[in-house]
DNA sequence: ATTCATTGACTATCGAGTTAGTCAATTTTG
DNA sequence: CAAAATTGACTAACTCGATAGTCAATGAAT
């Protein structure tokens, strides 16, 4: 039978240690961190580690594999539901990529173990990019380039980067991964100029009054 | 006498074992990097390395001081010089930071550890902050304030946030840590699409065909 | 002769990975 | 059903290579 003790501590003991894990190595980096800290993190013993996981390197793979799944996962879902005028788009992904900056500090600390350990793990790097970065990017600038076929957006050079469109909100990743809460942004107020730079741009438009 | 060898090597060691400790914080990380390697690297031994600096951490932060300072002071040179209307100035400015990401590899790997290293060194994320970041947004700022009162451009939330405006170069920076040589950018068409994105965005001006 | 930048051998410690052993959960047997 | 045998998740104590930091000795420059 697998309804024993033994098979439920089996199932859950891995991702116990990997949310350990990822703790450990956000705190402290690849290099720096003990697996006697993750494993007391974790409430069991190095060896332990060791009996589900073959190397620190593999422990680390696996970890950032695992914890980045769900978050690749609704960004996925929320592109296949989203319609409306391409304008409407933009605020709304915009609007739910700094939900997920904000509020979900696992995106952020993948992306900050990522830009640490790109020289040591560039496969890890192009892993994730092609699952995660690239459909999505590719995602986003389809939807632009049918709203600019459809004459609601300019058929602008940004188009095929959707990198300058979504930078932004990068910037504010890292603001927060450099500062953690020494200083405070106002995502609210910051997310509204963002859309508003995006859509209107700095210059005057035509009969506006500034 | 100051012209003896001595004295010139003297003055010169500090600096050749801070470029040595550079190459090998970015390639290792600072907890991976042996002080042995760095001392090899600059062609001495362990124990010079401990002559004219106290620990490892003290010849981590001093060369993130060190090597930084050419970067702030070109920065703070070009807000210095320039003049000319608003979009003048923002598509120098930017032009003028992307030849800094695009060619100044110690920009971007300084970037790297900072983030890398912001939980262990927080102290000097913010000093760096203090010496070149909030200076450099400021002095931006002030400009597109300016700008916005002579009505050279519309006075919009972004004007508060000089880091969104500079989003996409940033953005540009850590692609080109996450993937080094593996993902190669054009980087002059992203600048240029940059620029026509912060100034125009992205919906039709008036009167304009797509 | 003296100074002092530099060496390199040294210590002390740390941490990844190993392994023999433990004991509770399960399965088998009488 | 109860006792015995077996399994397997887990531990504790180990090895061993590595590395931050020390310091007495060196020898070139003054």
């Amino acid at each position: 039978m697998a309804e024993g003790v033994r098979a439920r501590r089996k199932a859950e003991r891995p991702g116990e240690i990997l949310q350990a894990a990822f703790e450990e190595f956000v705190d402290r980096g690849y290099a720096a961190t003990r697996l006697e800290d993750v494993a007391a993190r974790a409430g069991v013993t190095k060896g332990t580690i060791y009996f589900y996981f073959e190397t620190k390197e593999n422990l680390f793979v696996t970890m950032v594999r695992e914890l980045s799944r769900p978050i690749h996962e609704e960004m996925e879902g929320f592109l296949a539901d989203h319609n409306g005028t391409t304008r409407e788009f933009v605020r709304a992904y915009l609007g739910f990529i700094y939900k997920v900056i904000a509020e979900d500090a696992h995106f952020r600390e993948i992306l900050r173990l990522l830009i640490a350990e790109a020289h040591r793990f560039p496969a890890l790097v192009d892993e994730h990019d092609e699952r995660c970065g690239t459909p999505i990017m590719e995602h986003l600038r389809q939807r632009l380039e049918e709203g600019a076929n459809r004459g609601e957006i300019r058929s602008a050079g940004s188009l095929d980067y959707p990198q300058i469109i979504l930078g932004p909100a990068l910037s504010l990743s890292v603001i927060m991964l450099l500062f953690s809460d020494r200083k405070p942004v106002d995502v609210e107020r910051y997310f509204e100029a963002h859309v508003d730079l995006v859509l209107n741009g700095l210059l005057p438009r035509n009969g506006e009054v500034s």
